[in-house]
DNA sequence: GTCGTCTTGACTAATGTTGACTAATATTAT
DNA sequence: ATAATATTAGTCAACATTAGTCAAGACGAC
């Protein structure tokens, strides 16, 4: 909490216009200035932190009046959003966009807060190691389509 | 009290700090460096000291602003259970002894139905499938492991 | 001396930061 | 219209900054 990196105050920044507003509308070399950081690392903190797995969608244009637009999705309205979520996993997946994945169904609603925890214990680093990085993505992915399908059933 | 190591006293300040707050949260190699220890210093206390049978579950991140938090959570009064389930699974099982503790779990009142299929989906054969018997086992053990130890306390 | 625990450091992995170069779009000059 | 220039954003690789793993060796209780 006391040092937290540049990265995750710029996301913070943009997660709070977002609670307010369906999205937010940026010049890039704007806010890089008003962080004190480089451009392009505003690109890294969306690119890590405003995915679709996330719930976001990111447009942009460059030129003259150019901008970066960050959406946020209503996943409730799509109903492919399983399907969407199944292809957004693929047939590997890290860690850190398993947990996407899973916030995005627990923040539509799909599964609840105990449910949420279960998941996220099932694809745990430690849960899936097999001694090969690549296989344990694999196998991370296959667990959370096998779920995600499960869910597709119930509800 | 006068023949305590150094990883004892590390973790007694680590303690002392939980026993006014629910979470302490560290940078390693800055508590390496006040007691004069290598930082694996640190991971081996947290690890031979702050476990989820003792009551805590540890987080960490790495990089620019990365950190150790170790939170004290409420264990729940189903311990002796958990862990008969623990070693009933091993470090390898089937799907069929799987679907057993699962059921277990279910009668005990430990989990609901809906839980109960969300975890049967994440121990599926198709889920755990790494193209070696053997292999697919040992990882439907650790998902199940890493759920019961989930269940060992209230998040 | 043996066994279990503790200590250490080399190596690895994850995440964040920076800047040079590229690409797209708009504006201005001809 | 077209070309030149200006103004944006995108990509990528190098580097920086953290924590994690593992195995060898030290230490201590018996």
């Amino acid at each position: 909490m006391e040092n937290q990196n540049i990265s995750d105050i710029i996301e913070s920044y943009l997660k709070q216009i977002l609670a307010e507003s369906q999205q937010v509308e940026i010049r890039r070399a704007e806010i890089a200035d008003q962080f004190n950081v480089v451009p392009s690392q505003i690109n890294y903190v969306i690119k890590t932190r405003f995915t679709i797995q996330d719930g976001y969608v990111v447009q942009s244009k460059r030129g003259g009046g150019g901008y970066i637009r960050i959406e946020k999705v209503k996943l409730l309205d799509n109903l492919d959003f399983i399907d969407s979520l199944v292809s957004a996993v693929g047939d590997h997946i890290t860690r850190h966009d398993g947990l996407a994945v899973v916030r995005s169904l627990f923040e539509a609603g799909a599964i609840n807060r105990r449910e949420t925890n279960i998941i996220l214990a099932a694809i745990d680093k430690d849960a899936v190691s097999t001694g090969d990085r690549e296989l344990d993505q694999r196998v991370r992915a296959q667990i959370l389509i096998s779920i995600l399908n499960h869910l597709r059933y119930e509800s």
